[in-house]
DNA sequence: TCACGTCAAGCAGAT
DNA sequence: ATCTGCTTGACGTGA
């Protein structure tokens, strides 16, 4: 068990996922651009590493543009050597890793186009965790995609699109609940139909559920990852007060987040904090699972 | 240095 | 029709 936080730290004086705009795109922008975001990504984890936080989500903006049809530039070779620093830094450290595509990317689509994109877009991920030479552990997480007033036919889309992913993205992928369309339950149908792992956002499902219980969720779930795809990663975050359900709240909620961790005795599963003060939460969640026999720290 | 209009991309639901 | 949220601000022009 691990503790994570996504893609960004507001401690350390580096920004890892800084960007630009596509009408002052240049090569020399972008090489300058992902120099800057791979040296920061490298203080992230070493920062992290100090911290025993052993879990983080890469970000998506780590090369600007990579999908584009305007990036014609070959950053996978220029960086080659850095990427692989980075990658033995997450393996010598054993860390696991992340990403998570945003909501532009819908494998499920009708519009063909949006599919097409969608699917350079996973390849670009895919890419990235290559590139760091990671195991089948490192995943990336994507949610089914839209209803188009029609869940069931739009399920079998995603199912019918799944095929047309090539083998980098495939061993990588796996499927997250979300809080408005798709519950754990119509994920768990597209797992019967292609045996995708399925990570389990404990946040959606309390807003969006089918009446199971967390426990036979997680039971269910321990069963969807393979011996290569390591333990199941969830998602965690805790409700802002005061606001729209499912409105993603600045810190952690202790007594909630101690709640969850009783509930979910005795499964074993990477959690990724959704939170917005990011790795301040995450300290406060190593603290207080330091004394919790399944999480795996160093000298604590 | 700072204000502020705008930013590659999809979709659903609220206004 | 338009705006907002999503996992989330920040780029970059103009003054």
């Amino acid at each position: 068990m691990k503790i994570g936080y996504p893609c960004i730290n507001h401690t350390i004086n580096c920004k890892g996922n800084k960007t630009f705009r596509l009408k002052s795109y240049s090569e020399k922008k972008l090489i300058e651009i992902v120099d800057n975001n791979l040296k920061c990504l490298i203080k992230i984890l070493k920062f992290n590493i100090n911290n025993n936080i052993l879990f983080f989500r890469i970000t998506s903006d780590l090369i600007p543009f990579a999908s584009h049809s305007i990036c014609k530039y070959k950053w996978q070779n220029h960086f080659k050597n850095n990427f692989k620093i980075i990658g033995n830094l997450i393996k010598n450290y054993n860390i696991r890793i992340s990403m998570h595509p945003d909501q532009f990317i819908v494998l499920n689509s009708l519009d063909e186009n949006v599919v097409n994109r969608s699917i350079l877009e996973l390849n670009y991920h895919a890419e990235v965790l290559d590139l760091m030479e990671l195991d089948n552990t490192a995943k990336i997480q994507l949610h089914i995609g839209g209803a188009y007033g029609n869940k069931e036919k739009s399920l079998n889309r995603f199912c019918v699109n799944y095929k047309k992913l090539n083998n980098k993205v495939k061993k990588r992928l796996v499927i997250e609940n979300d809080d408005k369309i798709y519950s754990y339950k119509n994920c768990s149908y597209i797992y019967k139909q292609i045996k995708i792992p399925l990570l389990f956002d404990v946040f959606h499902y309390k807003i969006l559920n089918d009446g199971e219980s967390i426990k036979n969720i997680l039971k269910h779930q321990n069963k969807t990852w393979g011996k290569k795809d390591g333990i199941p990663m969830i998602d965690y975050s805790s409700q802002k007060p005061n606001s729209r359900a499912g409105s993603h709240s600045e810190n952690i909620d202790i007594d909630d987040f101690k709640k969850f961790l009783n509930d979910s005795k005795p499964y074993n599963f990477d959690i990724m904090l959704e939170i917005k003060d990011k790795e301040t939460s995450a300290l406060k969640a190593v603290k207080i699972t330091k004394k919790d026999k399944r999480f795996c720290y160093k000298d604590m």
